[in-house]
DNA sequence: ACCATCACG
DNA sequence: ACGTACGTGATGGTA
C-alpha cells in the first residue's frame, strides 16, 4: 500500500459543482423531458478533472436533505436560501447514479455540510503524506489551503477554474488560508445569512486583517482604528464570533475513512453506458466507448483489420468452403447497394469468415455478375449440414429466396438475438452491436458510407465484419441463456424471418390508375380549400405549417389558446373541433389537414413508392425494431393505412388481389389483448365473460355502473370500451379523460369502480409493477424480456411512464407472440399443403391473405383454426374472417 | 435533426 | 405536486 506521498487525492463539493453546472447551462432536457443539463455539466467537469488531475483518489461529498449542526448555533443559518428548484432537484438521483456507475465514493454524513466532510477527508490525506485537491464553487474552501492542499474553484462557466495554493491566495485575496474565515466573518454572507459588521466590507475586511492578522487582535487595538468601524466591531462582538464559528469548518467529522475506498477505479462499464444512453449524453457514450476500447480486456479479439483476404473466383471460394468441416458455421454478411426496400437492391458487398481470426471478401466479379453461382455454392452447404451465422436472417433469405434456391440453415442471427437480449436498445445495426458487446471503436465498424474510403480499404474493413459475428455470437449466446431466450431466438424469431422474407417479396398489387384519379380529385378539393381558407383569413399563409396557421387563429382572427404545445400553441384537430362552433375556419381546417393527409402519405407518397413494372407495392417489415416484441411496416408503412373515416378508407379500395380469381381474405383476433389481460390475471370476471362469450365492453359497463346487461346502453358501453383501453394502457385518470372528453374526477371514479370489481387485474397489475421493479425488467407469455430501467427513478414523470410500459408490455408483447405464433403455424401448413393461400400482411392483430376465391371456405376455416389454437389461454381465442375484391369492401364470413 | 401532426393497432 | 394514456412510421415545416 503506498503512503509514500506520491499519490494524489481529488475530493469535489458535489453540491456546489451541481448548482454551478445547472445555472450555467440552458435548460437542457432528453426526449422522454426529463431535465439534464445540471447532469450534463456535472458530469463533464467530472471528466475534465479526470484529465487534468488525474488522481488515484478521488471523492464526493454532498450536503444531507436534514440541516446540519450549524443551525443549532444559529437558527437563521441558511434560512433565506431559495429552495431548490424542482428542475435540478430531480437531476440529483442522476448525478448519484453516475458517480455509483463510476465507483466514485460518495460521502453524506448527517448534521455535516459536505464544506466539512471535505475538510476532514482533506486532512486525513495530507496525514498520509499525499497531496490533496479540493474542487467546489465555494470560496470558504480557500481556508483549506495548505502546504498538500489547493483549492480550485470554478469561475465562469463550468470550464473556467482557478487553482489556488498558498501564492496565490496571497496574490488575490492578500490572505492567508485561516484568515479567509475572519475576513468572512467581518465581511458577512447574505447567501449564508453571515451578518458581518456593518460597514465593514471587502476592503476594510482584508486591510485590517492584514495588519492584525486575527479578529482578536483587532479587538485587542480598536483604540487604534477609527471610532466608528470600532463602534460598530463592538457593537457586534457576539454576533462576530458566532459567524466565525458558522464559518470554520469542521475537521474532524466521524466517518469511517478507509482510503482505499476512494481509490480511483474503472466504471462499471455497462451501467454507465445505459446512464448516458437514457440521458442522450451522445459525446458521452462516444468517449465511455473509447475509454473501455483503451482498456482492452480483449486484446487479442480486436481488429486486425489487414488481416483479410479477397476471394477472386469461385474456385477460390470452394476452396474455402471446403475446408469447412461437416456440422460447422460459416460467417456471412451481406451489404445490397443504396435503395429502398434494401432488400430488393443488388448485392454490393459479400464478407465471410470461418472462425473468429480472419476475414475474407469477395471480389467485384463475385459479388455483382457470379453472384447466383456463389449463392448456389452456400445452398449446397445444406447438405453437408453446414449453416450460416449471419446478422439479419430476413435479408440473407431474401438473397436465396431471389435466386430460387433453398434456404439455407441459419444457426444464428446475430441482430436478432441481440434484439431478443435487448429489445429496446438503441439500435442493433452490426456496427452498433460491435461497439455495445464488443467495446470495438476502430474505423472498421464505422459507417464505411460516411467516410471516403477508397474501394479497397471499404473491402478490407468490411471483411471484418463477418469475423465479427463469431465475437458476437459468443457474446450473445450466454447473455440469450442467462435470459432463456434461445426457444424464442430458434423456434420463432429465426424461422419467422423467412415467412416475413416471402411476404416482403410477394408484394401487394396496387390499382395504380385509381390511386392517380383519386390524387388528382383530392387535390382539387384541397386548392378549393386553400382559398377559402385564405379568404376568411384575409392572406394568404401555409396552412400546413403548424406555426403560420397559429398565426392565423389566435393573433389574427384572436380565437383562444385552448392547449400548448412543447414550443408553441396547438393547433391539432382537438382544438380546431372546440374552435369549431366559434369560427367557421376551424371545420375547413380539420377538412384540409384530413385531405391534405390522405394526399401526402397515401395517394402522392404510396405513388411514390409503386413499382411500375409490376403494379405492386412493396413494404418491409421490421423484426428488431419495436420494444414490445409487435412488428413493424415501412417504406410504405401498410400498417396505418386509413380505415377509421370514410374518406381515407377509400385508399383500400386501391389494394387487390394480384392473381385473377383470387379474394382477399382478412382474419383478426377479437379483444386478444383483454383476452391476454383475463389470461395473466386470471380475473374471475373477465375470464368468465370470455369463457362464455359475451361482449366484454357491454360486461364492463355493467360492471362498473352495477347494472345488469340489458340496462347499458351504448353511450355506456362507448365508456366502458374506453375504460378497458385505459387498463391496457395502463389506466390514468388523466388519460382515459382525454380519451373520453370527460371529467378526471369522473375518469378516477370509473377506474376505481372498475379496479373495485376486478380485483383480480388489480392485484395483478400490483404484481406486474412490483415484479418491474424489483427485477428491472418484465416479460411476455414466450419470455421475451423488456427492459424497464427508469421504474426507480425518483422523478414521478419517468417513474410513472416506466411504470405503464409494465402494465401494457406483457399485453402487448404477449399478443405479438401469439399472432408470430400464428403466422410460423400457418407459413408451414400452406407451403406443405401446397397450397394457393398466401399471407401478405400482418397488422399486428389482423392477417391479410390472397386465395383463390375456389379455396376460400377451406382456407378460411383453416386459418380460423390455426390462429385460435396458436397458443392455448385460459380463456378461448376467437378470430373473426372477412372476404372480399379489394382491401375496403370486405364482408363478414 | 427535431417538432407537431396524424394515420393505424 | 406532478403531468401522462401503450406501441408504431411518414410528412412537412423549421432551426
Amino acid at each position: 500500500m503506498s503512503s509514500s506521498g506520491s499519490e494524489k487525492f481529488v475530493v469535489i463539493d458535489g453540491n456546489s459543482l451541481l448548482y454551478r453546472a445547472f445555472y450555467a447551462l440552458p435548460p437542457l432536457q432528453n426526449r422522454r423531458g426529463e431535465h439534464t443539463n445540471a447532469v450534463y455539466g456535472f458530469t463533464t467537469m467530472l471528466y475534465k478533472l479526470l484529465d487534468e488531475e488525474r488522481p488515484d483518489y478521488l471523492a464526493v461529498a454532498f450536503d444531507p436533505p436534514k440541516p446540519s449542526f450549524r443551525v443549532k448555533i444559529d437558527g437563521t443559518y441558511k434560512a433565506q436560501r431559495e429552495k431548490t428548484p424542482a428542475e435540478l432537484g430531480e437531476q440529483v438521483g442522476r448525478v448519484r447514479d453516475i458517480l455509483t456507475a463510476m465507483q466514485i465514493a460518495v460521502f453524506e454524513i448527517d448534521d455535516f455540510e459536505a464544506d466539512d466532510v471535505i475538510g476532514t477527508l482533506a486532512d486525513r490525506f495530507v496525514a498520509l503524506g499525499q497531496k490533496v485537491v479540493v474542487v467546489s464553487g465555494d470560496a470558504d474552501m480557500l481556508q483549506l489551503v495548505g502546504d498538500q492542499v489547493t483549492v480550485m474553484l470554478t469561475k465562469k462557466g463550468i470550464s473556467v477554474m482557478e487553482r489556488y495554493d498558498r501564492d496565490r491566495l496571497k496574490k488575490d485575496y492578500g490572505l492567508a488560508p485561516d484568515q479567509i474565515i475572519e475576513y468572512k466573518a467581518l465581511k458577512g454572507d447574505p447567501t449564508d445569512n453571515i451578518a458581518g459588521v456593518p460597514g465593514i466590507g471587502d476592503k476594510t475586511a482584508r486591510n485590517l486583517l492584514e495588519q492584525y492578522g486575527t479578529i482578536e487582535s483587532i479587538y485587542a487595538h480598536l483604540d487604534q482604528l477609527k471610532s466608528k468601524t470600532a463602534d460598530n466591531l463592538e457593537k457586534c462582538r457576539d454576533q462576530l464570533f458566532i459567524g466565525r464559528d458558522l464559518v470554520t469548518l469542521r475537521r474532524n467529522v466521524p466517518l469511517k475513512f478507509n482510503p482505499e475506498s476512494c481509490r480511483f477505479r474503472e466504471p462499471a462499464y455497462d451501467r454507465l453506458l445505459s446512464i448516458f444512453e437514457q440521458l442522450e449524453f451522445n459525446s458521452l457514450v462516444n468517449r465511455l466507448n473509447a475509454a473501455r476500447a483503451d482498456n482492452g480486456e480483449r486484446q487479442q479479439d480486436r481488429i486486425n483489420c489487414y488481416n483479410v483476404e479477397e476471394i477472386a473466383d469461385l474456385a477460390g471460394l470452394e476452396a474455402l468452403l471446403g475446408t469447412l468441416q461437416d456440422n460447422s458455421t460459416v460467417a456471412i454478411c451481406c451489404e445490397p447497394e443504396a435503395g429502398r426496400p434494401y432488400w430488393r437492391q443488388p448485392l454490393k458487398f459479400m464478407a465471410l469468415a470461418i472462425d473468429r481470426s480472419k476475414g475474407y471478401y469477395l471480389g467485384p466479379v463475385l459479388a455483382a455478375e457470379k453472384s447466383r453461382a456463389v449463392f448456389k455454392m452456400l445452398s449446397a452447404l445444406r447438405s453437408r449440414s453446414i449453416s450460416l451465422l449471419v446478422h439479419n436472417k430476413k435479408y440473407i433469405d431474401h438473397l436465396f429466396l431471389k435466386n430460387d434456391l433453398p434456404l439455407p440453415v441459419v444457426a444464428f442471427d446475430v441482430q436478432l438475438a441481440a434484439y431478443l437480449v435487448d429489445p429496446a436498445a438503441n439500435g442493433n445495426e452490426l456496427a452498433v452491436l460491435v461497439q455495445r458487446y464488443l467495446s470495438f471503436t476502430d474505423d472498421c465498424v464505422l459507417n464505411s458510407e460516411k467516410k471516403n474510403f477508397d474501394k479497397r480499404l471499404f473491402n478490407e474493413l468490411k471483411a471484418e465484419t463477418a469475423r465479427q459475428l463469431f465475437l458476437l455470437q459468443s457474446e450473445l449466446t450466454t447473455r440469450l441463456a442467462e435470459q432463456g431466450l434461445q426457444p424464442l431466438l430458434y423456434g420463432l424469431e429465426q424461422p419467422l424471418a423467412a415467412v416475413l422474407a416471402r411476404m416482403e417479396q410477394r408484394g401487394i398489387k396496387v390499382d395504380a390508375d385509381y390511386l392517380r384519379s383519386l390524387s388528382v380529385e383530392i387535390k382539387k378539393r384541397l386548392t378549393e380549400l386553400e382559398s377559402e381558407v385564405f379568404e376568411i383569413a384575409g392572406e394568404s399563409f401555409n396552412i400546413n405549417s403548424p406555426r403560420q396557421l397559429a398565426v392565423v387563429l389566435f393573433d389574427r382572427l384572436g380565437l383562444p389558446v385552448l392547449r400548448k404545445t412543447k414550443t408553441g400553441r396547438s393547433t391539432d384537430v382537438r382544438v380546431l373541433g372546440e374552435l369549431a362552433d366559434q369560427h367557421e375556419i376551424a371545420a375547413l381546417l380539420i377538412n384540409y389537414r384530413q385531405l391534405a393527409k390522405l394526399e401526402g402519405t397515401y395517394l402522392t407518397g404510396l405513388i411514390d413508392l409503386l413499382d411500375q413494372k409490376e403494379q405492386k407495392i412493396y413494404t418491409t417489415l421490421n423484426q428488431a425494431s419495436t420494444a414490445t416484441g409487435r412488428l413493424s411496416s415501412s417504406d410504405p408503412n401498410l400498417q396505418n393505412i386509413p380505415i377509421r373515416l370514410e374518406e381515407g378508407r377509400k385508399i383500400r379500395r386501391a389494394f387487390i388481389p394480384a392473381a385473377d380469381g383470387h379474394l382477399f381474405l382478412a382474419a383478426d383476433y377479437s379483444q386478444v389483448e383483454l383476452r391476454i389481460l383475463a389470461h395473466l390475471s386470471n380475473d374471475p370476471i373477465l375470464v368468465e365473460a370470455f369463457q362464455t362469450g359475451q361482449d366484454i365492453h357491454r360486461r364492463t359497463a355493467a360492471e362498473v355502473n352495477n347494472i345488469t346487461l340489458e340496462d347499458v346502453t351504448p353511450l355506456l358501453r362507448e365508456k366502458a370500451k374506453a375504460v378497458n383501453f385505459g387498463i391496457i394502457y395502463g389506466s390514468s385518470d388523466y388519460g382515459l379523460a382525454q380519451g373520453l372528453g370527460i371529467p378526471r374526477a369522473e375518469a378516477k371514479e370509473y377506474i376505481d369502480s372498475y379496479f373495485d370489481r376486478y380485483r383480480g387485474v388489480k392485484k395483478y397489475m400490483e404484481q406486474v409493477t412490483e415484479e418491474a421493479r424489483k427485477q428491472g425488467y418484465v416479460t411476455t407469455i414466450l419470455n421475451r424480456r423488456r427492459y424497464l430501467p427508469e421504474i426507480n427513478s425518483a422523478n414521478h414523470n419517468i417513474r410513472s411512464f416506466a411504470e405503464r410500459m409494465a402494465l401494457n408490455t406483457p399485453i402487448q408483447g404477449s399478443a405479438a407472440d401469439i399472432i408470430k405464433l400464428a403466422m410460423l403455424k400457418i407459413d408451414q401448413v400452406i407451403s406443405g399443403g401446397g397450397f394457393s393461400a398466401q399471407m401478405l400482411l400482418q397488422i399486428h392483430d389482423e392477417l391479410l391473405f390472397e386465395i383463390d376465391e375456389k379455396e376460400l371456405d377451406f382456407f378460411s376455416s383453416l386459418i380460423k383454426r390455426e390462429m385460435e389454437e396458436a397458443y392455448t389461454l385460459k380463456v378461448p381465442l376467437k378470430v373473426d374472417l372477412k372476404w372480399g375484391s379489394n382491401w375496403e369492401e370486405l364482408k363478414a364470413l
